[in-house]
DNA sequence: TATTAGCACTCAAATAACACGAGTGCTAAC
DNA sequence: GTTAGCACTCGTGTTATTTGAGTGCTAATA
């Protein structure tokens, strides 16, 4: 059997209807439709074969038809408009994006919450694993008992952590131990300095300075190892309480579960495919299988520098939500690359 | 009418059942208690009167009676049991605190991670807006366009900020306003500072940078502006998902809308007495009405530093609620007074 | 006089019966 | 190839009925 021009154009209209209702679409409701002259009973006909073909199913038999994941996606590649956003829609997110430009390490983060305002879905942000190369090293003194590092990536991102020493200290030591820990460390990646044995190196080159090194180690390698883990930011949690596919307590936690467990949802987030991507149901790994996940990369000089993304019924507004998308990543980069733009009055 | 011995047992029995079960308690089933051995008809005349005393309501004529915020007031007050902790219960506590122990400045974010676990309730910690005062100030750079603003507090907090600098500059600049502003600020209170023309005094100060302190200074304003706010951390969200009152999506959304409107939530733990507070339905906001509230601080030398605690419906197990809170906010001061305490064996 | 057995009464919740209607699939006519 | 017509299905909503846990009241009891 073939998809001719009629039976894709009923098939993009249940997809566009059930998108907009969430409800089963039935052959009267398509037949009253501007773009479709057939009768219902052609339409059943059609759909008959479509439900054969596996585009679409039947919730139970006295009911209308509902999109199969096969559907969405011919859908999302072939059917759907591509309709660009309205200048005013641009500016309302410029606006937004705008207000939180000058964080600057918290612009993901930002723009996964203005994803969100402007989808009415979850939406989230991760950073890569990324190999940062550390610039330098400082060890600064906070009072007797405790000393803050500070570890500035050649990227310019910037960890610190407070740490209790055991010991009394002098500002001497701390300035010699960031001297002696830069010099070892600088230009090297994070996951490589984990592979030596930084304790023994420590007490090696600061001899007379072991007792410290034994309290500040282990936070130094704490703070390594939290600067390997990715960052997962969500935003929007609470739209899923405005879905109709989440008016029940057992699927909201579902949800909330999975973007609570941040390991496995990051592990998911960063293995995905580079550029605009968007999974469907089965297309998920099984927990996901009823929703919809679109990510798209946010680079800056061409270096993905992180992922953004939504997460969603697969009931989804695909194409609101990839122009969204697609024009919050392009313009972060202006953000960040055109400073004091010209502003049309 | 008076409160006797048999009304307070029986109003007790109410209460503790109607706790464990969350199912209004009828006349019957109090009668088939061991420590209550009259008929369910002097109990049910015992009831009618507790309800018109005000200690149980009905929710219809045909159904079990049900505490009223009164009876939970007078149970928590003076009938509930105030068991100690199982030496088992406080070894586990014990342990799971020690676990985030390394982490200095998430101490209380921590803990109130533990709390959630103990109680299976959401839980949170907040920190006092406080009155720090400024040790040093420190900037550092990262590369060409960014530096990090570093601010230490007396107190070992530690504030910092990546700015983006509309100019080069060079080290021994950055040295230079690090010295100029430790020199005006240090020992000033965070709000103090605020209160100045901090712009018009960076200019006075460095006339050779002005194009720097343009840019770095209202970096410098936001980040204090951010150290006065309170820290808020909520844990234990998805517990609401297994209690029967919340089993409908609307009671759901209420629980997460109140711990995540942050500001108002925060206002209103800051706003507590000291001390372990139990506030119950009525007693709090109108939009606290249908929960009860325990909080209590957590001191270091005696000084406020923090406050936890947990957010559930009035039907709590107040007791064991209130012995792990007593209990963690006592064992966290030995966190960190008495490092290497005796362990026994 | 306080307690309790007995009993009529109430009312939410569960169950059953039923009508409704949106939808289907099939057949025969156009 | 399309469509009108029709019997059939089945979820939904409505109403009636039953059930049972619980109450309040009264009268008997200790």
């Amino acid at each position: 059997m073939e998809l001719n021009d009629r039976k894709l154009k009923i098939l993009q209209a249940v997809v566009a209807d059930f998108i907009n209702s969430a409800e089963p679409i039935g052959s009267r409701t398509l037949s009253k439709r501007d773009d479709i002259d057939v009768s219902p009973a052609t339409i059943r006909n059609e759909m008959s074969d479509l439900e054969e073909m596996g585009y679409l199913t039947h919730p139970h038999t006295s009911a209308g038809r509902v999109p199969s994941d096969k559907a969405y996606r011919l859908y999302v590649d072939e059917l759907m408009s591509h309709s660009e956003l309205s200048p005013e829609e641009k500016e309302v997110i410029k606006e937004k994006l705008d207000q939180g430009s000058e964080e600057l390490d918290r612009t993901l983060e930002h723009a996964s919450k203005v994803l969100s305002e402007m989808t009415n879905l979850v939406s989230f942000a991760v950073t890569p694993k990324e190999e940062n190369k550390i610039k330098y090293i400082n060890f600064l003194p906070v009072d007797e008992t405790s000393v803050v590092l500070m570890i500035v990536c050649e990227n310019g991102r910037v960890s610190n952590t407070a740490i209790r020493v055991g010991c009394p200290y002098t500002e001497e030591n701390l300035t010699l131990m960031s001297k002696v820990a830069t010099h070892n460390y600088s230009g090297q990646s994070v996951s490589n300095i984990l592979t030596q044995d930084i304790m023994e190196e420590f007490e090696r080159d600061l001899p007379q300075l072991t007792g410290m090194s034994s309290s500040v180690v282990p936070g130094f390698i704490k703070t390594l190892e939290k600067m390997l883990d990715v960052d997962l930011y969500v935003n929007g949690y609470k739209n899923v309480f405005a879905l109709p596919e989440f008016n029940d307590v057992e699927k909201v936690k579902d949800v909330y579960d999975i973007v609570t467990n941040k390991d496995q949802f990051s592990q998911v987030l960063v293995n995905r495919d580079n550029g605009l991507v968007v999974t469907i149901g089965d297309e998920n790994s099984p927990d996901l299988k009823d929703f919809a996940l679109i990510t798209a990369d946010y680079r800056v000089n061409g270096k993905m520098v992180g992922r953004l993304g939504v997460l969603g019924p697969k009931r989804m507004k695909y194409d609101e939500v990839t122009s969204v998308i697609k024009y919050i990543t392009d313009n972060m980069n202006n953000t960040f690359e055109i400073e004091g733009e010209v502003q049309d009055e």
